[in-house]
DNA sequence: GCATGAACAAATTGTTCATTG
DNA sequence: CAATGAACAATTTGTTCATGC
């Protein structure tokens, strides 16, 4: 899982997303259909639109690689009787692989952060700080 | 060209090295390897080493359209006679576009590092300012 | 060997189709 | 029809090979 962290120019988008869902799923009791509209609403001011084939990749990843296990439920709302929804539980292995990853990830984002200020820098001039 | 501009996530290698190499253009007199060793000069504190593959292809893609036209010359260092070069000039268009990108890229930057500060923030607390 | 260029390959991401209850 | 999953396509980037002095 090192190989995704990090690619030389800016963060890859599936690294960004896992550090999202695997907060997500510390949180608990949400599903992937959720999980994208949360990340949309989140990121809308940001331009940024998420696809839910990206999201459900990065969940079958963790999945893969054991982070997390799945739970098939019936999702318990008036009126929808039987639709199947995927509730994700972190597994031992996936608690501390996460407390790691959310620490590379600092480094990793810093560094990003680091690259773009430069850019700024570089044809903006000086960074402005309020 | 605004197609590179953007694309939702973060910004494109291309999009990014073209604002450099354009800014380097412009500051004229130098070639492909030397704009590369400058890049990767300025990027390695960053873990950052783009390859001689992208720079070209970038310059290549401002040829194609009309942004900048090279001119072949000879290497005129002492002992190398015959090392052929390209510089590369602005046409007018390219004066006109490149001041237009610059500004464009400026919200896309803009836009990337808010999305970074908005992970920063959501997963290792409110940015720190100095 | 150095600068340039292009072919090719791999990686990443997005779009569309399929399934299941 | 909502949620999930997978096939497939496109895009982006990197590696390797080629060429001309």
């Amino acid at each position: 899982m090192e190989t995704e962290l990090k690619r030389g120019f800016l963060v890859r988008q599936r690294a960004f997303l896992k550090l999202y869902l695997l907060k997500m799923i510390e949180a608990n009791k949400r599903y992937g259909t959720q999980f994208l509209d949360d990340l949309r609403t989140e990121f809308k001011p940001y331009g940024y639109h998420p696809t839910h084939s990206e999201i459900y990749k990065t969940l079958h990843e963790l999945t893969r690689e054991g982070w997390v296990r799945r739970e098939k439920k019936l999702l318990g709302e008036p009126g929808v009787d039987f639709q199947e929804i995927i509730i994700y539980h972190f597994t031992e292995k996936g608690k501390q692989e996460y407390e790691l990853y959310r620490k590379q990830m600092k480094v990793e984002l810093d560094r990003c952060l680091g690259l773009l200020n430069q850019a700024m820098s570089d044809h903006y001039g000086p960074i402005k700080r309020k």
